[in-house]
DNA sequence: TCGAATTTGTGCGTATGTATC
DNA sequence: GGATACATACGCACAAATTCG
């Protein structure tokens, strides 16, 4: 058994890719050029750089060319909460500091009904009214995360805290803001997971779809549930840190 | 601007995967069905279909025709060092065990020598000789996990516990491993990515080209570090939890 | 500014091979 | 063995984006 013409051109590009052959940013072949390289017809080499776009490995801009994608260095986002913080407020913003970049971010929120995932993660009942937060999260002025948080308004409501982003703690990160409505943060749990990216994200984020991205659902937990979070994360972009106390 | 033919029928299939109108297991029309259906050419179909089996909705049998995949209920893997750990051996033991399955494994060691990345994470030099451990988890006897482990033998030639997996402690765990050699594990690190699987591990775990996997790379570390390993996990069977104290 | 050439994206018809039932 | 269905391949066509003279 003789491996697929359209595989093997695949198989050829990847190499130079690896090796370094193809540097990125360079010019790959036209399909007509690679189909008469490798003596095959141009529908042939369509379906090699298709797989290789899946895979993340080339870029095609319409009407100029098929390049090798540049792929930004993996930075770490340190998921654990070590340090004194510092009042630093969010997870994300402290990561952002201690990289000397600039961390920014813009939000939406409004009021809403839980969901039954979110339901369950903040321990009320499905269709409980909650406050649904929406972040950007921008590291040097592009967008580089996602993050939709849900609180419950049995909470937070008729509180200087109701709305995240606004008032004496904008900014100020859930641990503080809970803590001011007496309510304190005792444990935080991540579920992390991984999918392909979806088609909004992809836009949002200037991410290639094909691309996958981490997801974190994170849970702040005092005596109940009160804050929970799915945060989506390209993995281009970051990796994750956790440090994990041992006995 | 309208959409491609090929993503309309893909969406739609989509639709109705998602909502059970099709069922894991479920036979989808066949790509000329599909074409008849919405008025396209059989090669429009093709390309709805690929799209479909590249996201994992989809499985095809050459021959017998196109399904529905079954998705494994996603199981959680807690990250977490609940201490106590009764003895109890690898995480992937104690978790096993805690979900009342038939947790095993295979393993294969031998002698070898750092890689740049390996060496970096033991802070050993490249080149510098190691024990390397490659494991195959299995639950309920199907492999679920791969992973490749890598001690420093600076600290662990002629210890008892030099092999892993034979000798007194084979089984413990690296943590009693080293303690029994007065080596204290203090910490784990864990640094999650994600990519594509890899063709051998889509072989070795039974799982699809194309899917997802969830990378961890864990570092014990001690006085200094005493093992890394990584770890690949597929996303379809498990997701990571992490708990995170605050404060 | 215009137009021609190039390149990608998409679509169609057909053909051959092979796996399954 | 025959019918069906998928996998791969070839050749052709056209639209849209881009490049360049």
């Amino acid at each position: 058994m003789t491996q697929p013409a359209y595989l093997r051109i695949a198989d050829n590009l990847r190499q130079r890719i690896v090796k370094g052959t193809l540097a990125p940013g360079d010019r790959v072949p036209s399909r007509h050029e690679l189909a008469r390289e490798h003596g095959v017809s141009d529908r042939v080499a369509v379906e090699a750089v298709r797989l290789l776009v899946a895979e993340g490995y080339l870029e095609s801009r319409s009407g100029s060319g098929t390049y090798v994608r540049q792929r930004p260095k993996v930075k770490r986002l340190t998921r654990s909460w070590y340090r004194g913080q510092a009042g630093a407020g969010s997870p994300f913003r402290a990561d952002m500091e201690s990289q000397g970049r600039a961390g920014t971010w813009r939000s939406i929120s409004e009021t809403s009904t839980a969901s039954s995932s979110v339901a369950e993660r903040l321990g009320v009942a499905e269709g409980d009214p909650v406050m649904e937060t929406r972040y950007t999260f921008l590291a040097d002025d592009r967008p580089v995360m996602l993050s939709t948080s849900w609180e419950p308004l049995e909470i937070t409501r008729d509180t200087p805290v109701m709305l995240p982003e606004e008032g004496p703690y904008a900014g100020a990160g859930v641990v503080a803001r809970m803590r001011a409505i007496g309510q304190d943060v005792a444990l935080a749990t991540e579920v992390v997971s991984a999918r392909g990216i979806l088609a909004d994200e992809a836009e949002r984020l200037g991410e290639p779809v094909g691309s996958i991205v981490t997801v974190i659902q994170r849970t702040y937990l005092g005596e109940r549930p009160l804050e929970t979070a799915e945060i989506v994360v390209p993995v281009e972009r970051y990796e994750l840190v956790y440090a994990i106390p041992v006995d």
